[in-house]
DNA sequence: TGAACATATAACCAATTAGTAATATGTCAA
DNA sequence: TTGACATATTACTAATTGGTTATATGTTCA
């Protein structure tokens, strides 16, 4: 395993490793979701769940699809799925 | 989900964000290994290497057992050998 | 065109943290 | 006991980053 890889998987756990984010994942799991709808599911500021947005979405994340003035985010990376249902599945202990 | 609970899975999370660390449960998920022996693997300090182990450690996510003037530490969580996985399948890719 | 709306970005601050150097603690063997 | 070894801890610095406020960009509709 090379140092990149290295780093690229720890960037990936590092996106996960804040509370609001995984929120964030949480809103947008079952369908793609507009901003406006993220940041009121989420209970945040807007610009910082823009920001928030803007990171995972860059690390592929997220998926970014915009429609008329709304931009909805949607989540379809794999590795980031089976994640949350391991979590899942581990909080059923 | 709890603010607590989402808490706790971020930290997990945040953990497992470090390539040190990353390169650390590498170096200990086959069989428990010595300080020693994990700061040769990864070629760090004995100070950086002893305080990822400590946060590890305390996190559950390595065990560890005295033996002499050595100590183990060892990968044993569950949560974290599933994600190790999915990530090496995810690599294969 | 201009106003209302949706999203993004920039500048900033406070808090967290990875790494280092030095030292402390604890254990064995001669 | 003393010296060598293994590990932990402390104090510190530099860099990263989450959140905020204010503003910019872009889109729709009257």
């Amino acid at each position: 395993m090379t140092d990149d890889e290295l780093e690229r998987i720890a960037t990936h756990f590092r996106l996960l490793g804040e509370p609001m984010r995984l929120k964030i994942l949480q809103a947008v799991c079952q369908e793609p979701r507009t901003v406006n709808d993220i940041v009121a599911a989420v209970d945040a500021t807007q610009a910082n769940v823009s920001k928030h947005l803007s990171l995972l979405a860059t690390a592929g994340i997220l998926t970014r699809q915009k429609d008329g003035q709304c931009v909805y985010y949607g989540l379809n990376d794999e590795l980031t799925l089976k994640m949350c249902a391991l979590v899942h599945e581990q909080l059923a202990d």
